[in-house]
DNA sequence: ACTAGCTTGTGAATGATTTCACAAGCTCTA
DNA sequence: TAGAGCTTGTGAAATCATTCACAAGCTAGT
């Protein structure tokens, strides 16, 4: 099997979410067609990005919702549930420990940590902060496939030093600095800044060109 | 000019967090090939993603940091700064508005709207809650740059549509539902659950593998 | 002023991803 | 059963991005 391109999984997600909102409202069938005008992509990329997992469809009539919610909840790993924790109970960590997506289906926030004693003990949504030196232990006993990571910059490193140390394996980053990992580690940067930098570019090389 | 392609701004708002860092420790010059390892890339990647704004090296010698910096904000477009409102007061909305990063330097949180009376008039970081009937007026005055959408999914579209027709051009969506928007108006999505869903994938795949 | 030792900037080559284009297959109607 | 009208799945072509490889240029030491 030849290895899959990122930006196809990202957009396998995304078709995720439509075909969701498909089934909610009844429709039963979709062509890839449909599917590609709301995604802002191609018929032709949705056939193919499903097409490295198998084939889902019916010719002439298209794709049935469910089956292809189905498909693509196996392709992503989504019909386990997978146990997630949290480092860094400060603005956004508290955001993410309470976000509604994070709970719902397949990711449960099933640890919460923080330095601070004066947060330790406090409820934030499900969970209850606990003392960060507890991770080690913890981890060990929860086995949580998932780390986010929301400490302060220069904590960041640190506390993915001690996550990978402690065996675990997907790493989800919110501080604005890119991180060091072995190979067997993934890691992914959420970074406002850059997401705001982008933007930024685009209006000034927009405001050149027009 | 060619169009630029977004891997390589993501990058240049990489190495910018890198010099920051560098100029913080008193490095004066730097390599290309110093600024890929940290970058996870490689130097010929770094000098090509330079060489599309122009020639900013010393052969034998590299970048001197300050105007490496200097020039990649330039090319951002982060000299001058960029009025940001955030629509949507709720948790992540709040942890936005309280947000170091967008404070910092080049963006500053001009307004915050909720839809909620209970949470008009609140104080969250240095903005006090506004009501959601303001928007359109306040955006007339205070002509903001960016706008931060941070309401519930199902509310989402509705105030992208309020945004695009009030005239803001730069969009960064936190809801989990793809929105549509006319080509003039560049949107960025920060889905959560997608994040997660690509470590879902990975973590699973990877299992296949080994 | 010359040589040794770096490092940049950049065409050319390679590799990856997207788009094209069409045969194959399903459904419905007569 | 045959034909019209769709839509999928997929090699082949085209486009886009990364890596290679090297001439050109700077610095420092002699």
């Amino acid at each position: 099997m030849k290895p899959i391109a990122e930006s196809t999984v990202r957009r396998l997600s995304h078709y995720l979410r439509f075909l969701e909102e498909f089934e909610a409202r009844g429709q039963h069938t979709i062509s890839s067609g449909e599917l590609a005008r709301l995604g802002g992509t191609t018929s032709a990329q949705v056939r193919k990005d499903l097409s490295a997992f198998g084939s889902f469809g019916k010719r002439g009539l298209g794709y049935t919702v469910p089956d292809l919610i189905n498909a693509i909840r196996d392709i992503l790993g989504l019909q386990k549930a997978w146990n997630v924790i949290i480092i860094g109970a400060g603005k956004i960590g508290a955001a993410l420990a309470q976000f509604r997506g994070f709970n719902e289906r397949s990711f449960n926030v099933v640890g919460l940590y923080d330095a601070d004693p004066a947060k330790v003990g406090t409820r934030l949504g499900r969970v209850i902060v606990r003392d960060d030196d507890e991770l080690e232990r913890d981890i060990s006993e929860l086995k949580p496939d998932i780390a986010v990571v929301c400490v302060p910059s220069d904590a960041a490193q640190a506390v993915v030093d001690r996550l990978v140390a402690a065996d675990i394996h997907a790493i989800l980053n919110f501080a604005s600095v890119p991180l060091q990992t072995p190979d067997n580690v993934t890691i992914r940067d959420v970074n406002m800044a850059t997401e705001l930098e982008i933007l930024a570019f685009r209006l000034t090389s927009g405001e050149r060109a027009d």
